[in-house]
RNA sequence: GAAGUCGGCUGGACAGUCGCCGCGAUGCUUGUCAUCGGGGAGGAAAGUCCGGGCUCCAUAGAGCGGGAUGCCGGCUAACGGCCGGAGGUCGCGAGGCCAUGGAAAGUGAUACAGAGACUUAAACCGCCUAAGCGAAUCUUAGGAUUCGACGGCAAGGGUGAAAAGGUGCGGUAAGAGCGCACCGCGCAACCGGUAACGGAAGCGGCAAGUUAAACCCCAUCCGGAGCAAGACCAAAUAGGGGAACGAUGGCGUGGCUCGCGCUGUUCCCGGGUAGGUUGCUUGAGUGGCCAGGUAACUGGUCGCCUAGAGGAAUGACUGUCCUCGACAGAACCCGGCUUACAGGCUGGCUUCACCA
RNA sequence: CGGGGUGUAGCACAGCCUGGUAGUGCGCCACGUUCGGGACGUGGAGGCCGGAGGUUCGAAUCCUCUCACCCCGA
């Protein structure tokens, strides 16, 4: 039955070559994945992630102003996010995430950045685990 | 060469790979698609401090109220901006700074201190006792000297942010623009200038100061709201029920009144508020040349097209070079102001030093 | 995008309009009271009023610019 599902979710992102993502932009969509729970939690940014039911990973990104003051400081680190989630969009099916930014950071940490994503993608993979197993539990 | 002062320009460069957002063309599998081509943040995009355009409200009207500006002339679509000039003030100078109209239109304020603080005010210390008065002494008398009160004075001290010109000579009992000389000040025929203003014969013994970024007066200007303005398409639902009031009422419409436009109004129950397209970038635009003007700027002509998103687009890596890269991201659009900013390039002028 | 407000002692606020002495409550310190503490009483310290400039004899107060923070509307 999951097999079944998974394989409905994946191929046509194979076979197909339609755009392979989307946003989150509705604050009810955040407040989801802020419920689900799912979360892992690093020096520079936090990642929340929860199942969805579209076809396709959703990113929402969330830098307060208070962590960067100028709009320049935001938009590289919102835009550094999204390429690194287009990047790994093969590894994150079927979830929502949510990408919390705690420190401010600049290109000179771009390294770090990069292995922290990494990791935060691999932790967010058992999350997914868990939560599937639970919303099958909650389904059946 | 050093120091200074006032501007102007610029805001890493080149090549490659992988990516991001629109646009155009092509393809067919008509898509949240692929390929190719071409474009893709700033001098401040910022703060939102002013002024406009544009949109709706009436073609934006009248009065009161409120607000803004404030030497003069010009530029401009307009401005609190810019240019030129005048005055004041600081600087050796180039230059900098100045909300710079009116205090004999009126109302207020001027604490504390000080004798006295504004209808020519006031006398604490002080100076004087001339004339008139009283007393004492001397004197033959006339009178002289000393003291006192009444009184005179505003020179000096002292207080204060401010005490009603300064210096000198005369004058006087002591003093005082009381008189005179010079300086300062006020008024000013006349002359120059579009004007602000400048010069100035002459006149006046000299003025109740300061504060209008206190109220105010004068002059000029300002209707309100803002692209989530507004326009169009349009799914679904509704276009019903009950009660009350009564066209000098309600809404648009904003501080108020008038006026204008639309319209029965209010309360309760029920239903409903989606989404998409557009506005959206060719404009008071910009580069060269010519002409006018001291300049800001204006006119003519030839050329150019230079982001247009809708939770918001420029990054990463590699190589080379250098001075090793600051402040920082369009959101309807322009003109300014203000603030932030690593540096680099360049021009005018001033002072000092040296050489010729 | 538009509109509005607040910065004053460690904390919460007055004072600003109408310029001249910066005050109130809690807290802090000392003393008294108590066997000791709390409460109470008495006394005291602590602020160049967010920053810069201007007007004025004089600015927390008036004016201009600026920096933070907060609220509201669509």
């Amino acid at each position: 039955m999951l097999a079944v599902l998974a394989d409905a979710l994946v191929s046509p992102s194979k076979s197909n070559s339609c755009r392979r993502w989307d946003k989150l932009s509705m604050p009810a969509e955040f407040d989801a994945v802020f419920r689900a729970r799912c979360s892992s939690g690093g020096d520079l940014i936090r990642v929340l992630a929860k199942t969805n039911a579209c076809l396709y990973p959703r990113l929402g990104i969330t830098v307060s102003k208070k962590i960067c003051k100028t709009a320049v400081g935001r938009n590289y680190m919102k835009r550094v996010s999204r390429e690194l989630f287009r990047k790994n969009v093969e590894a994150l099916q079927g979830l929502d995430l949510v990408v919390l930014v705690k420190k401010p950071f600049n290109s000179s940490d771009y390294s770090q950045y990069i292995a922290e994503f990494q990791a935060h993608v691999e932790r967010v993979q058992k999350c997914r685990n868990s939560c599937v197993s639970s919303s099958a539990v909650t389904s059946t």
